[in-house]
DNA sequence: CACTAGAAAATTTTT
DNA sequence: TTTTCTAGTG
């Protein structure tokens, strides 16, 4: 493709963004205003112009971001293309250029067990009281004033800075704080153009680093603060406005062009949020967002499973029957998703479902599962390549004969290239584990490419538990993970009293949560609450969320209520509000 | 050191 | 209700 036919497929504001120049820009990206497609298509057109790959730098927060991104380059035919990847990997990448040793960075578990560690180390006994995930906060700040910080958390932060130091190696923050050092130090006058995906997500480290780099090229931050739902892993909607008024000229371009949602939709959404978005719907008006109560969670989910088993045309023998009544067109189950605020809410509607006889499946954080056996050998290569001993030994949890023992292992394996009995024994009888067939084949494999001294990051690159979306099922996911993505037919659930407006939640935030929740529907929009609701093994007489009262105008109640018409029940409901 | 009973807490998540 | 952590035994 070339780039004249690239920008005629692009609306004026989407054109309007892509082409800017001269200035840092930011890109005011509602939901389904094609954010990714205007980011793309820059990055398309400013190398059409004449910029070098090596002069580009697009950052997201994810992998799957960013390898969307480059597979959607890619597709238009790009043979090099420039580096597209997280502000942790383009860091990781930083450092390790910088450095002869390579750098060992932690992951969660690792991280868990070393903070356990220094809360030991820092005398702090008992329980943490959230201590270890305001660390984690203060963490994302740009030289956070810890002298100010509290006793305790202080000690928290330098025994666990010197145990960091100590073993040699760094979280993923340190990444992002010798990204920092380095650009400070070395400039970053080799980037002509910057492009930062998601800019509502960034932390105050990350909007440093940003800052820092605009001091040589010219940024894109494309976002939308109303879809910022990180606060509390530091991010905050205000580094959009930051972004604007700190960084000298920049040229804003808002898309008001949307393709997912019907107008009805955007304007509940908008109104809700108290801004005027502007967004005009390309898919016309469309129907009306139900909303039905339920006495409890039970009745909800199973009210929700009964309607996808009507909306798809009947998967079970009974409703092949009554489906013939059905209005709506046939629709796909992988059209399907239905969303809550947290995790231990899927577990009435997987219980439905399954009653239901309808598929699903959920992009369940594998609850890092991460084997046994792969921990081990990681640490053991490690070792093996010479870093210091006592962090991996520890996390081995062995003594460091039998390390040492097992590591000569796996060197003999290494120089063999084959992966021998004795060692498969000592290593299930040392870790006490046991290995399974696909295990052992994994583990030669690993092998094989540590014989060929491939990075170790990169051999123990975790797999991702990515989500089949061709795969004919309901998808089940929290708000948080939906964000982004957009579905046909969305139920968004559970829409109680201290439910979504989380309880002592950030309000704000979680009013944002709700907007990234409606905005994710492409046609049709059930919001659903109950009366009462489990939570934690506890009956809580929870009701709707206020949340709903501000939407109430766009809402079409469900008719059976209205139908019945008892006077009283409709004023009980509506004293609710 | 490993095990267990009992208490306390419990969102949301990426690297 | 279920998980997770601590303090206390054997």
């Amino acid at each position: 493709m070339n780039n004249q036919d690239l920008l005629a497929t692009l609306n004026d504001e989407q054109r309007a963004a892509v082409c800017s120049q001269g200035t840092h820009l930011l890109v005011i990206a509602g939901p389904g205003t094609g954010k990714t497609r205007v980011l793309v298509s820059r990055i398309f057109h400013l190398l059409n112009e004449g910029t070098r790959p090596e002069g580009i730098l697009a950052v997201t927060f994810t992998n799957k971001a960013a390898s969307e991104i480059k597979e959607r380059l890619s597709r238009l035919g790009l043979d090099r293309l420039p580096f597209v990847g997280t502000f942790h990997s383009w860091a990781y990448s930083l450092v390790l250029n910088s450095t002869k040793k390579r750098p060992y960075v932690m992951g969660e578990d690792e991280q868990r067990q070393l903070l356990r560690e220094a809360l030991e180390a820092a005398g702090i006994k008992g329980r943490d009281k959230g201590l270890k995930d305001r660390l984690l906060l203060l963490k994302q700040q740009y030289k956070p004033k810890i002298d100010e910080a509290e006793g305790e958390l202080l000690a928290l932060w330098e025994s666990y800075h010197a145990l960091l130091s100590e073993y040699d190696v760094m979280d993923y923050d340190d990444l992002i704080i010798r990204a920092v050092e380095i650009v400070e130090k070395n400039g970053s006058g080799y980037l002509s153009y910057v492009l930062v995906d998601e800019f509502q997500d960034v932390s105050q480290l990350q909007f440093h680093l940003v800052r820092l780099l605009a001091r040589s090229s010219l940024i894109t931050a494309i976002g939308d603060a109303n879809q910022a739902i990180y606060g509390f892993r530091g991010a905050s909607p205000r580094f959009m406005e930051r972004f604007r008024n700190e960084l000298g000229p920049v040229e804003t371009v808002r898309l008001s062009k949307a393709y997912r949602c019907p107008q009805r939709i955007l304007d509940a959404a908008s109104s809700f949020i108290g801004e005027d978005s502007g967004l005009v719907s390309q898919k016309g008006t469309g129907e009306g967002i139900v909303y039905k109560c339920f006495e409890n969670e039970e009745r909800e989910a199973a009210w929700i499973a009964g309607q996808i088993d009507r909306l798809v045309g009947g998967t079970s023998f009974e409703s092949l029957n009554a489906a013939t009544g059905a209005a709506d067109a046939q629709r796909s189950l992988s059209d399907v998703c239905i969303l809550y605020r947290a995790r231990f809410m899927s577990e009435p509607l997987v219980s439905a479902l399954l009653r239901q006889g309808i598929p699903f499946h959920t992009p369940f954080r594998q609850r890092r599962k991460v084997s046994r056996l792969f921990f081990a050998i990681r640490h053991l290569a490690a070792l093996l390549e010479g870093r210091t001993e006592d962090f991996h030994i520890k996390m081995l949890g062995i003594k460091k004969k039998e390390a040492v023992f097992l590591i000569n292992q796996l060197k003999e394996a290494i120089e063999q290239g084959s992966l021998q009995d004795e060692f498969l024994k000592q290593l299930e009888a040392r870790l006490n584990i046991s290995v399974g067939d696909q295990e052992k084949q994994k583990l030669r494999e690993i092998i094989g490419l540590l014989r060929s001294k491939a990075p170790l990051s990169l051999i123990f690159k975790e797999e991702q538990d990515e989500l089949d979306f061709s795969v004919e099922a309901v998808t089940l996911m929290t708000l948080h993970a939906s964000k982004g993505l957009e579905f046909p037919i969305v139920f968004l659930c559970g829409l109680d009293q201290d439910v979504l407006p989380w309880k002592d939640s950030d309000l704000d935030e979680e009013r944002r949560l709700f907007y990234v929740g409606l905005t994710r529907s492409a046609e049709h929009l059930f919001l659903t609450s109950s009366k009462r609701r489990k939570i934690y093994g506890r009956r809580v007489e929870t009701g709707p969320s206020a949340f709903l009262t501000k939407i109430n105008d766009y809402l079409h109640k469900d008719q059976q209520k209205a139908n019945r018409k008892k006077p009283s029940l409709k004023k009980k409901q509506k004293s609710l509000f």
